[in-house]
DNA sequence: ACCGGGATGTTCT
DNA sequence: GAACATCCCGGTG
């Protein structure tokens, strides 16, 4: 592969469906790891029952609404942390959930922050496990991937994304489902493959 | 291997 | 108070 690039403010100041596919294949830098991103999800904000953005401004989504380029970071089931590259311009409200990767490199650093993870491929399958991997946390909501100057960025290794991305429904969301904006690397070891359980009733605290 | 239930706390109604 | 863009663990086979 060739020289890491960075991308243009230009690469994100388009629709999420179109940024969402070519992100496939990109290279994700952050606390001193990277990896290949190799599944993603388009959440399209005001148009989009499922997105964090579709009721409007609040102080948690602020990100999104802001310029392209920029990491949006969500806390989620109490205990994990998700990340998405924000799209379209200044005042609209779309970003791409970042879903797995493959690990390249710092792996050593990822699985002493994942202890749970037995295997290569358990390091960063799944949006919070990458955060997790590599360290993302709301200390990064609103990091700039353009410039870099936080920490994050994402590169272009010069490797193409698939021809042929796979597609499919989002994960994890009881609205919108049938639409299929959710992309991967067909055949990667690293893409999800479990179907999260829908919440559950929280007991009381005793 | 697969499956089901519990954990955890912020956000918004 | 309900929902949540999830993950881990222990049970069973």
């Amino acid at each position: 592969m060739g020289r890491r690039r960075r991308l243009s403010r230009s690469f994100y100041d388009r629709d999420s469906l179109v940024v969402a596919p070519e992100l496939l294949n990109k290279v994700l830098v952050a606390g001193g790891c990277a990896g290949r991103i190799v599944e993603v999800e388009a959440y399209r904000g005001g148009e989009d029952p499922a997105s964090h953005a579709y009721r409007g401004r609040t102080a948690r989504n602020a990100v999104m609404f802001g310029p392209p380029g920029h990491l949006y970071v969500y806390f989620t089931y109490g205990m994990h942390w998700c990340a998405n590259a924000v799209c379209m311009p200044d005042g609209v409200a779309q970003a791409v959930l970042l879903r797995a990767l493959a690990p390249l490199s710092g792996l050593e650093e990822m699985q002493a922050r994942r202890r749970a993870a037995r295997k290569e491929t358990e390091l960063c399958s799944g949006p919070a496990r990458l955060c997790h991997a590599l360290g993302i946390t709301r200390d990064h909501d609103g990091a700039d991937l353009v410039g870099g100057a936080d920490g994050v960025a994402v590169f272009d290794d010069g490797t193409p994304p698939p021809d042929n991305p796979a597609t499919g429904p989002r994960v994890g969301i009881r609205v919108a489902v049938e639409e299929p904006w959710r992309y991967w690397v067909p055949g990667d070891p690293n893409v999800t493959r479990w179907s999260p359980m829908p919440a559950l009733p929280r007991r009381r605290p005793r």
